[in-house]
DNA sequence: TGTACATCAGTGAACGCGCGTTCACTGATGTAC
DNA sequence: TGTACATCAGTGAACGCGCGTTCACTGATGTAC
């Protein structure tokens, strides 16, 4: 080593792992290489694979680490009698400032599904989802939260999407703050279109 | 060649295309390689770079496909007073039985954006969208069609892509034809609620 | 406090492999006469 | 109808490169005494 760096790295672990994550956001997550993380490390090319085995490995960290974030961005917006709704926008917001983590989290394919931590955090971000639901559909009287569930996360979920990949700047060019304006406008009425049909 | 496969293919830019969006499938986007590609369309590994130059441009074709297939499987439904909800629902089947098309036309980054051919297919898709919900907007008394865009475009792009990458299935354990019914259900009482917050 | 030793995080050279690209070629097709 | 030739779609050998993996190693740290 020509530096002064330290033989032992101390943080290689975390180091490895935000490394990755920007690499996932610099080249989409199936094209990362481990030695290309190394690389942003700065730490030898087999250090990561020391660490964490293999791609899937540092995919489950990265994933673990999404769904804990998530977690604890979007549980302090999603309470009261309309925290569902607000959970829904820190959602979108956390997907637009985590996108490589964003990405890993919903390719389940990448990591290890079947690990204990990631289970935990995962389970812990959808009970938050599930549990805001549980209490707007109590608290306004309609039964069905799955049906809520199904309705606001595909609605969060696809504004995220379409605006990570650029596709809502290309056809609707309102500015992000105005666009959850716009949004809640269009559920609106795209709802009361939707009931009237099967009224 | 120890087959008796003709020397001049004959249409070996479909079989190119074709087998790329087989491998899109299969591996992801960001994963494929030409080598794979020709290897899947039984050609010799240069071919598909004779034809296309580049990944860019195999993907650039397989974007004007996805959306000139997806127009063309949409039309039908957009019509009529609702057309902008079957429009929605013909979106998300168009998705799942296209995942490979899909996954490219919404990944602008891996492809030429600027290919006339392409443009004029995706604006012929994108017509389609804002022309229905136009039209809702319209019949419905509603004055803000880019609203309902950004809520209906974003509902079913998100529904798409959590059944694409699985997640629906593991948390939403509804067949996916029951699933439609429950989308309409939670975007009705979702909409009144959203309306009634802000009345 | 000082010494000896086990542990293990991290290194770096070496390997075989699949990749994209290049390039001289082959052979089927279309056109001119 | 038959011959000559230009065109160009598609081939396949060769190249250099970055990849994941292996493996003997180095050296910092923790523990025993």
């Amino acid at each position: 080593m020509s530096d002064d760096r330290p033989y032992h790295h101390g943080a290689l672990r975390e180091a490895v792992i935000s490394a990755a994550v920007a690499e996932v956001e610099a080249v989409g997550a199936t094209a990362v290489s481990m030695r290309e993380i190394a690389r942003r490390a700065g730490v030898s090319h087999a250090a990561p694979a020391h660490h964490f085995g293999d791609r899937a490995g540092i995919f489950t960290a990265i994933a673990t680490q999404g769904f804990t974030l998530a977690a604890e961005s979007i549980a302090p917006a999603a309470v009261g009698p309309y925290g569902f709704l607000d959970g829904g926008a820190a959602y979108v917001a956390f997907a637009v400032t985590h996108p490589g983590h964003f990405e890993v989290m919903f390719r389940p394919a990448l990591y290890r599904e079947d690990d204990a931590q990631l289970m935990a955090a995962r389970d812990r971000a959808f009970t938050i989802l599930f549990g805001s639901a549980r209490e707007l559909a109590h608290e306004h009287g309609h039964g069905d939260p799955d049906a809520l569930v199904a309705a606001g996360w595909s609605l969060s979920h696809g504004l995220a999407t379409l605006l990570l990949t650029g596709n809502i700047a290309r056809y609707l060019a309102d500015s992000q703050a105005d666009l959850a304006d716009v949004v809640a406008r269009g559920l609106t009425a795209l709802g009361a279109i939707a009931g009237s049909r099967h009224a």
